[in-house]
RNA sequence: GGCUCUGUAGCUCAGUUGGUAGAGCGAACGACUGAAAAUCGUUAGGUCACCGGAUCGAUGCCGGUCGGAGCCA
């Protein structure tokens, strides 16, 4: 068995995780073993959305180098195919100078792409419109059949209700010609070996806190955050104008909502967010979990890294 | 005070010419692999405001009580 040099931080949106990889990458630190953060939330990427992502300020880095943060445009797209190929070559790079990366976030997707033995099949934007046409004219059964013709294995893994996967489906079918049913994995195969974290606590006790943290968002000045990014695009980028919050602040200054409308939709889109993590993080077997409420959920943690990878805090 | 309308799932509302009810949203759970803060699925929630009457049988009809809205005085 190798030994582990990766470290992830995982778990639904404010469970703490920045707070979390930041004090274990002091601990690493303070004991003569560099780390860095790697950022797996697939909204901090954007450069000006710092408030609604709960993104870590300079100062509130503490001095820790935190990659992947401020990597995109408000206009760019943001994939998780992308994320990989730029996320590992990082990965490595840091290990080959012996600094332990920290990935840190909670795009499920993205944690994947970064984690797991997967290649994104190949994709072809016109064949996608084309398809995504289709899909109007079609509907999904329709086109769910086809891909039954082409990949019966594949078919009976994807909903005829879910256009969005019927599509992705079909275009990797067209391109490559190959059963799409090979390559999806049946378990999460690790890339390299990793020592992922999981935080989280109870339902009840998170849907309040984040609440708060919707409202203090408010507070901090989200909509006219909001407002300063609409001539960067925020309206039109394909991914980042999907960020819970921003959608709700624009309308607010649309006059769409009331700053309470506007606020009570963020939390609900928000809470029902956190949900959606926890359905996927549950079933990756590798998460080792932690309450944020625990006493000393510091010291738990610093001892699973003890027992699990003694070596990455000099022991 | 009088007249009219109204009370059905957590919320907004359908509905039953009398045979104990549904939808959307929300919630819980699940799926998921180039938009994933996306997309989609499943399930659980109701003494149909309360009391009485007629009826084989009432959420529905009749009477009353309580709550809400509007109009008139």
């Amino acid at each position: 068995m190798s030994a582990i040099n990766l470290v992830a931080v995982v778990g639904p949106t404010g469970s703490g995780k920045s707070e979390l990889g930041l004090q274990l990458a002091e601990h690493l630190i303070a004991r003569q073993r560099p780390a860095q953060i790697v950022n797996c939330d697939s909204m901090q990427f954007y450069r000006g959305m710092d408030i609604g992502t709960a993104k870590l300020s300079m100062d509130e880095r503490r001095g820790v180098k935190h990659h992947m943060i401020d990597t995109l445009d408000i206009r760019d797209e943001s994939t998780a195919a992308e994320y990989q190929q730029q996320v590992r070559p990082l990965i490595e790079e840091l290990q080959a100078k012996s600094i332990t990366p920290i990935l840190v976030g909670g795009s499920m997707l993205y944690i994947a792409a970064a984690l797991n033995t997967f290649e994104f099949p190949e994709r072809d934007a016109e064949l996608r419109q084309q398809l995504e046409v289709e899909l109007e004219a079609l509907g999904s059964h329709a086109m769910h059949r086809r891909i039954a013709e082409l990949d019966p294995i594949a078919a009976s893994r994807i909903d005829p209700l879910n256009g969005r996967r019927v599509v992705r489906a079909l275009e990797i079918l067209l391109i490559t010609g190959e059963p799409f049913s090979a390559a999806l994995p049946d378990e999460n195969e690790s890339w390299q070996p990793v020592l992922e974290i999981g935080l989280n606590s109870d339902r009840a006790h998170l849907v309040e806190r984040l609440a708060k943290r919707v409202e203090k968002m408010w507070q901090q000045g989200l909509v006219d955050e909001a407002q300063s990014l609409i001539s960067s695009g925020l309206r039109e980028g394909k991914t980042s104008s999907m960020a819970i919050g921003y959608r709700q602040a624009l309308a607010q200054l649309d006059g769409e909502l009331s700053q309470q409308e506007a606020i009570d939709q963020t939390v609900q889109l928000t809470q029902r967010y956190a949900r959606r993590q926890m359905s996927w993080f549950r079933r990756d077997e590798r998460i080792n979990w932690f309450d944020y409420q625990q006493p000393d959920l510091f010291g738990a943690v610093t001892e699973l890294v003890a027992a699990k990878a003694p070596h990455l805090i000099g022991e």
